[in-house]
DNA sequence: CGCCATGTTGATCGTGGTCAAGAGGTGTGG
DNA sequence: CCACACCTCTTGACCACGATCAACATGGCG
């Protein structure tokens, strides 16, 4: 299933990486805080499904996007999925306070991500102000979509939904008003608390108030934003 | 509506908090981290209903809960209310990585709470990495338990998110099997994404199959745990 | 071309929402 | 001390949104 598996991820560290961090002189050594991944990063590639972690098993890293989707998810014993979000190029995700993953990550487009150790990462965050200050924002951002979510989880109609979902890719992926879904109807729908039928016949109702138009399922052109914000209760 | 409104807060202030965080000597100087709330902390209280913080008003300040129950929510334009956690005794809330509260706390019941001005708090952070490490873990913890509830809102039936619901309440404040809960049945219905309708008839249920016994509408015996993990699905 | 995965559309069903009435509980004033 | 008002909660009848079940369409790939 994996293109690069944890064996030889492992074979790939840096040896010693929390001594080499600790050896360095850090904050102001000329070192972008924004560039700490890239340069403590491991590459690793994931094809499409790709497991990138199990929820309850060891956060041994943290992981940024390069480029490809990766959607996290929780699942009931029963098979029942959610999505609880989607990362794509430039978003940290597997940062975990406990000792062990609380949502599994998987590779929704053949994805590229680099990894970093949970134990390097710290260790740089105890000796750089500026980059525990980077984790906790993007921790804290996460939180923001979260609770976002959950409004829209509680108390949005399935339509509301829908143009929320395709405003927010929208805005994190357009092109000159066409955008192209990484994920298929199923994500949607367990990213959105639907079935997948009611996603198609959301897309399809939003398609024929001229809202939007479907070049194909997976291509969207944004035909009317006013119609999409005025459908999107906020 | 407030007991202590922002002003007489404002009156109460550490005079230049910042500098005088700046000037102490820090980390290790027989401080526990744990206690930083209460030495820097402005005790406030809120009568039932008041509002603590609204969203997109200035985050100013971080908050402690001493006693009492808050509640954080949002607002949809036609009043559609979603509450996306409870706050108790020992619960840290109002961490924004964005200048504005993200979401709006009121006062379920009389609440103590203390407040921490954000830039005095991101200034001891920032010298402190150990409280640095304590905001970050609270932030992710929050994080954890609002992607709990996205699966609960997204996946969950009434009777789950009900039964969920008492055993997270059960853990956090039950004593000897017995529960006093301090959130009238709208709070429950706008937590679980549910009308209070629901909220009422779901609970009648777990009562006449024995889960719990409710001796009045606030007060809930657990008679069988087992039996509501098992209508609990995980 | 044919297969299999993905997406769309239709018919029907059921969970939870809506509307409505009434019960219970609490505080206030006569 | 009771009467009354107000708020909260429960229960019932009915409804509707989205789920389910089913058939068919489309599209990518061997």
């Amino acid at each position: 299933m994996l293109m690069s598996n944890t064996q030889s991820l492992e074979a790939k560290r840096i040896p010693s990486a929390v001594d080499w961090v600790a050896s360095r002189s850090l904050a102001g050594a000329g070192r972008r805080v924004e560039d700490v991944f890239e340069q403590l990063g491991i590459p690793v590639s994931f094809e499409k499904d790709g497991e990138i972690c199990a929820e309850s098993e060891p956060a041994e890293y943290i992981y940024k996007v390069v480029s490809g989707t990766v959607r996290s998810t929780k699942i009931l014993d029963d098979g029942r999925r959610q999505i609880g979000a989607f990362y794509m190029a430039g978003d940290i995700f597997g940062l975990e306070p406990g000792d062990d993953y609380h949502f599994s990550a998987e590779a929704v487009t053949h994805a590229e991500v680099l990894a970093v150790k949970r134990s390097t990462a710290f260790a740089w965050a105890s000796q750089d102000g500026d980059f525990a200050r980077l984790l906790w924002n993007v921790t804290a951002q996460h939180l923001q979509r979260a609770q976002d979510h959950i409004l829209l989880l509680g108390r949005k109609t399935a339509l509301e939904r829908v143009a929320t979902f395709i405003l927010e890719m929208a805005d994190r992926l357009a092109k000159e008003g066409a955008l192209e879904l990484p994920m298929m109807r199923q994500d949607i729908a367990d990213y959105l608390g639907l079935t997948i039928e009611t996603v198609s016949r959301t897309m399809t109702h939003l398609e024929s108030t001229h809202a939007i138009s479907l070049n194909s399922s997976r291509q969207i052109a944004l035909r009317s934003r006013s119609g999409l914000n005025r459908v999107n209760a906020c």
